[in-house]
DNA sequence: TCGATCTGGTTACACGTGTCGACTTGGTAG
DNA sequence: CTACCAAGTCGACACGTGTAACCAGATCGA
């Protein structure tokens, strides 16, 4: 195994010391060094391969070049792992790694995590815990705050929050002459702060239009009481207009539909969220809410940029965070 | 802000040397510390809230604590995420960290990304291009492989491999009854290779077995060619079973055959892959292969642990690595 | 009593980098 | 001829750690 090449080895090669390698490479225009030289310094250092030792630039800085995403366990399949990716290009741009820890378990140890990473940011999704909060204080870096979801108490720092989703399919619904709606959940362990937020927002649209907005389940493997209900509601209804958590949902309130003897989208409409790869493949096509993140990405970007001192990029010209994906369940 | 504590600052306020407080928190046994002062040093550790940094560390180590895992843009919704989990998890049991890189970009980039980021090792998923393998070479880190796909002119380093899925999906098939055979998989541009495998691996088990094993394709968002196919594919055989690449193109099997007018199970038979959350809220709820990636995540962990000179971690005992959860749709 | 051994701890160095101040040179004005 | 200036380099330090080498004091065997 070769050994790693230094700075001090490229000097040594070059026949220049090794402050005047470092000038040139992280190409310090004050400093004054000639055309020649920095060319033949340039040209050494490709030659042998060397790359700088991220410890020693990281410990000489005191700030490290990684941008570490604390992530929830979410699906990462849909608009969300789009906009992840978004985070990721922007940072590289800013001349930083953008890495991702997921999972439950860094919830009390960002602590002994923070000690083997040397981080320039943290960005969170979610609130921290107080713990938390100091341990990443304590480092001295600064925390971004990416919350897609809005938090009782924080000033939501995204401009897509979970109300208007609903509000969009709300809309899209009365838009084809439905008044009779109805709200069907997943139970899942994942995304259950975004269950409840698109719940409590669907009551309250609903009450501030004057409709029922009591018919309301979450359905789990088994379909028998979503089949039930769905009978119940759309007796006592002209055309049910069922509000699903996500595409997932709305695959089983098809399911049971069909179970329950009603005709999509003539006796019951659907309306899913995300734009799953399988929206296409359903029976019938699934009508659901596409989300663009990008704006939130980029926002993202920018408040880190922001907080490390970086040149800030710019925000992206007017894009619609919300669009209906029509097709044939409504 | 408060500013970074040191071990010197630790050192200073317990009245011991800075070594000391080294040998104390990295509680190196060969290094005599009388019981009093290591608890001394101890507390006013915590009490400073001490947490040392990794950058001068890994300087001094000459390598970092952090495992790279780089990621395809795969799905990791499935049982994919759920071994990423636990590779993680072991990797922390190992002292160390564990992030994800995600995306396309670091195909040539893989370089500079090292030039960031003070990794212990790299684990891969597929192969690397020569340019990155130099890289990872040239930073002297260890490639940990983790091929779950078998890549041709590798010998393949898991238990699993594409074949044994495929072979599951036509056994379970047979046990059934069905001969008549066809493999649906989709277009899509995440786990083309996967896809393709699969392919290769239906039709050689096939022919070995002296079916028919040219029915084969591949579906998109419209089903209408799918919809021929089917009906064509059935009237000159009695039953016929669809093995399909996911559970995702299981849905579009279903939608398909729904509007073919096969009855499922009794005319048409369909087994999917990966237990996706929707299978049991399809219609018929679908059968489908579950895979347990568990033992393949601890054998990279083994691996890792031994190129890095760390104690090895136990193998698990012996836990069926595929299996066939059985629904309606067979 | 005296050298040998053990105990509990410290001093000093190296890891690889960025950058400040100092140090050579020519060149030029006084 | 001296004083000064600017351009082009370089020596030296600090960042925070881990650890080998060393040292004062106590204990102990002869």
């Amino acid at each position: 195994m070769a050994t790693r090449v230094t700075s001090a080895d490229v000097a040594r090669a070059a026949g220049v010391s090794r402050a005047t390698v470092s000038y040139v490479l992280n190409n310090r225009l004050d400093a004054r060094v000639t055309e020649a030289t920095r060319e033949h310094v340039l040209d050494t250092a490709r030659r042998l391969g060397y790359h700088g030792s991220p410890a020693a630039r990281a410990l000489r800085a005191g700030r490290g070049e990684i941008v570490m995403l604390l992530l929830p366990e979410w699906n990462t399949a849909g608009e969300v792992g789009r906009a992840l990716r978004e985070i990721g290009r922007q940072t590289t741009a800013l001349g930083l790694a953008c890495l991702r820890y997921e999972g439950p378990e860094w919830r009390q140890r960002l602590a002994s995590l923070l000690g083997m990473v040397t981080a320039a940011a943290v960005v969170t999704f979610e609130p921290l815990t107080t713990e938390d909060q100091e341990a990443v204080a304590g480092a001295g870096i600064p925390e971004i705050r990416a919350w897609f979801l809005d938090s009782p108490g924080e000033p939501h720092t995204t401009q897509i929050d979970q109300a208007s989703v609903v509000l969009t399919q709300i809309d899209h619904l009365m838009d084809r002459g439905i008044r009779e709606l109805a709200f069907v959940a997943a139970e899942e362990t994942h995304d259950q702060g975004f269950a409840e937020a698109r719940l409590a927002a669907f009551q309250t649209i609903c009450r501030e239009r004057g409709l029922r907005n009591d018919r309301i389940l979450s359905v789990d493997d088994d379909l028998t009481e979503l089949v039930e209900r769905l009978r119940v509601w759309s007796e006592d209804s002209g055309r049910l207009g069922v509000v699903a958590f996500s595409d997932f949902t709305a695959v089983g309130v098809l399911s049971a539909a069909q179970a329950a003897g009603l005709q999509v989208p003539a006796e019951l409409a659907v309306i899913g969220v995300d734009d799953a790869r399988f929206a296409s493949l359903t029976r019938p096509p699934l009508t659901t809410i596409k989300l663009d993140l990008m704006n939130e990405a980029i926002a993202v970007a920018r408040k880190l940029a922001a907080a490390l001192e970086l040149p800030v990029p710019e925000a992206d010209s007017q894009r619609s965070p919300l669009s209906v994906i029509v097709r044939s369940t409504t």
